[in-house]
Parts: structure tokens; sequence; C-alpha cells
DNA sequence: TGGAAACGCTACGAAACAGTATCGTAGCGT
DNA sequence: ACGCTACGATACTGTTTCGTAGCGTTTCCA
């Protein structure tokens, strides 16, 4: 019942834990949230599953730690990088975690169980603010330097950058999976490209 | 057992097997593919569960064929319009049927069973295919008009506009709703001014 | 209008699943 | 070393779900 507020000292309940969101993270990745069910947890992960409800209340709590543990983060950009590099670093950034074998098997389910847990979603719309506050600062370079207008939207920008490739990911079944950085050269390209000067 | 191979007149069995596809559609749109169980589409479409496996012969079936009925069609565009023309018609009904109440509620969803469900993959790809040869034709009005180069690929055209409309739907959580027309005129503009000439 | 096909209803069995309870054991920190 | 806490194992309850079966009734259509 702990419920990740308070933070644990002793290595048992850290080792529980951390095998328990490993197996879980497996199952979702292997077979979708239908497969993340708490004997299947219980039994791969090799903790009880009397341990497992003292960690989490239901198993809807395990499932939140678990998209919570998994979701990736984005380094800012250095401060001496140009518009045009920072701009290159972080949707190539982006790009590459999101192409992680682990990542692309988990964002479906990512993507549907938002919409009927809450508390999921709120945790996506953190994550997306966190991610907005980057693409802002890009954009401010990109404005500060001449390239960009004064009134440009990051949200716009960044839907118009990465929404290509989480398109590629989730809805085209590209042959080879170099079609993900083409598709990431080509958005930026265009992108750069459609702002001459 | 008919699985939909034969074309059957009775209007029984029309009649059935829409009120089925009908219950299970909002169920899906309601609450996602769990809530999808036999008894509860029974149950909402007032159809016998007898009934219901007379028609598919297991649940799997009919979520298939529920993912085949609600695939929306796309109408090519009329041969007399200029590239600019066509390009914007076209990108703007993919994102107006995507918009739809009822294909918002449901996309997150397909997009997670494809992955395990091959049969479900295998209609989807198909579908893409289908809308690949749309842009292909729009790309090639560009080229000849001398708008894009003779070697444009149109799977690349196509992730570059859809993709930011389809990020918005499923990854960013707009406030309002203006912001999926503000997606799409942003796309095609910076799609087309990366072209000049 | 009569026969065939589809349907409704209900009950059923087996398995999966969430969550609880108990009790003995092992490991941690002080 | 000792007490506290977490853990493992197991069993158990109640519910949900898939899929089947039997039988009488309605509906189509030829």
């Amino acid at each position: 019942m702990t419920d990740c507020t308070e933070r644990p000292t002793d290595p048992r309940v850290l080792r529980s834990r951390a095998k328990m969101l490993d197996a879980a993270t497996e199952l979702l990745a292997e077979a979708g949230p239908r497969a993340v069910t708490v004997d299947a947890v219980s039994e791969r992960s090799g903790v009880a599953k009397s341990t497992l409800y003292r960690h989490w209340d239901s198993r809807e709590g395990l499932l939140v730690d678990v998209m919570r543990a998994n979701i990736p983060d984005i380094t800012p950009p250095s401060p001496d990088l140009s518009f045009d590099q920072a701009l290159r670093a972080v949707v190539t950034e982006v790009a590459a975690v999101m192409t992680t074998p682990r990542w692309r098997a988990i964002l479906p389910a990512m993507m549907m169980l938002q919409q009927h847990m809450p508390e999921l979603a709120e945790i996506a719309n953190d994550d997306h603010e966190e991610k907005k506050a980057i693409f802002r600062d890009v954009v401010d370079r990109g404005i500060a330097a001449g390239r960009l207008p004064a009134d440009t939207d990051e949200e716009l920008v960044a839907r118009q950058l990465i929404g290509p490739v989480f398109f590629t990911l989730l809805a085209a079944h590209p042959d080879d999976d170099s079609a993900i950085g083409l598709t990431v050269e080509y958005a930026i390209e265009r992108f750069l490209a459609s702002y001459p000067g």
C-alpha cells in the first residue's frame, strides 16, 4: 500500500517492485494490456501475488506505474547550439527513443489506456508539458535568429515534426527499419525549407 | 458460422449482424476492447448470444469485423483539380473523417489491436495501400506541374501531412477542437511552402 | 401456406481473474 | 542479537467470461 509516495530504502521492497514492474512491462509489450494480469505478473516476476497487493492496491495501480516507469526522458539541447542544430538534435532524439523496440511495443497500449484511465491521461499530459517546454526553447532560438515568425506556436511545430514519426510507428507498416530515419530527415528538411532565409 | 464470405439476403441475418456490429462498436468506443464481451454485445444489441455465435465463431472474429466495418473511405480527388487543390482536398478529408467522434474513440483501440491480431494488421495494411494510391495520384500531379521532384515518394508525403493530425488526435490533448483544423492548415502550408515555385 | 432457416431464451461448464486471508520464514536495521 | 517488516506459499471466495447445448418460437420465402 506504499503506492510510491514514500521513498523506501529497504532493498527488499525495491527489488520486488522492480521485478514486478519489469515483468509487467514485458507482458504488456508481448501481448498487450489484457495479458498484464495479477497472476501472470506474479508468476513471471517470481514475486508472490500477496506482495503485489502490498505494493499496489489494485491491478490498475500497477498499470499506472508501469506507464510512469516507461516514459522516456528527452535531454534539452545544449544552449550553444544554433536553431538548426537544436531542432535537429531534439527531433532526432525523440525519434530515436520512440524507435526503441520496447517503446514501439508499448506505445499503442499507452495511447489506448489513456482514453479510459484518467490517472494515466494526467501523467501523459504532464509529460507533454515537459516536452513542449523543450520545443518552446528551440522555437525561441529560431525566432531570435530571425528564422521563424515571432508568433510561432511551439505545439504546432512539435506536431509537425514528431507527427510523421508517430504516424509511421503506429499506422504505417514500413518494410524496412530505415523508414523512420527517412521520415525524420524528410520532416526536418521540409520544415526548415518552408522557412527560407 | 457464415463468417462474412457469402452474401446473405435474408433480412434476419442482415439485421442481427448490423445490430451486433453497432453494439460492439459502441462498446468499443465507450470503454475499449475489454468492454466488448460477448455477453455485453448480446445484451446491448438485443440479439441472443447464441445468434452471435451463429455469425462468428469467436469473439475475435467479431472484433475483426467491427474494425473492418469502421474503416472510413476516402474519395479520390476529382481529376480536374490542380495539384494544390487535390492535395488540400485529400488531406482535409482525411482529417475530417479522423476527427469524427466515433473514429476518435476507436482509433487508439485499432492501433493497439493490430499489434496482436495478425488478421487485423492485414486489413489495415490493405487499407493503407488503398490510401497510398490516392496520394500517389496527387503526387503525380505535383510532379507533372513541376512542383515536386520526379522521385518524390508518396508515402513520405502522406506521413508528412497526415502524421501531425494523427499525432494531435492520439498523443496531444488539445484544449479546443480547433486544434486539429489549425494543425491541418499548418501542415499543408508548410509542405507547400517547402517546395517553392 | 408449409417447410426451412434464423432467432430468443435459458441454463450450463470450465477456465480466468481480482482480491483477501493466513501463517510460517527470511532479511533488514539498529 | 533482536524485533520489525517484507516476503513466499497457498488456499479460498466471488465474479466474469467464453463458448456450448437444447428447445420452443418467429420469420422469411418459394
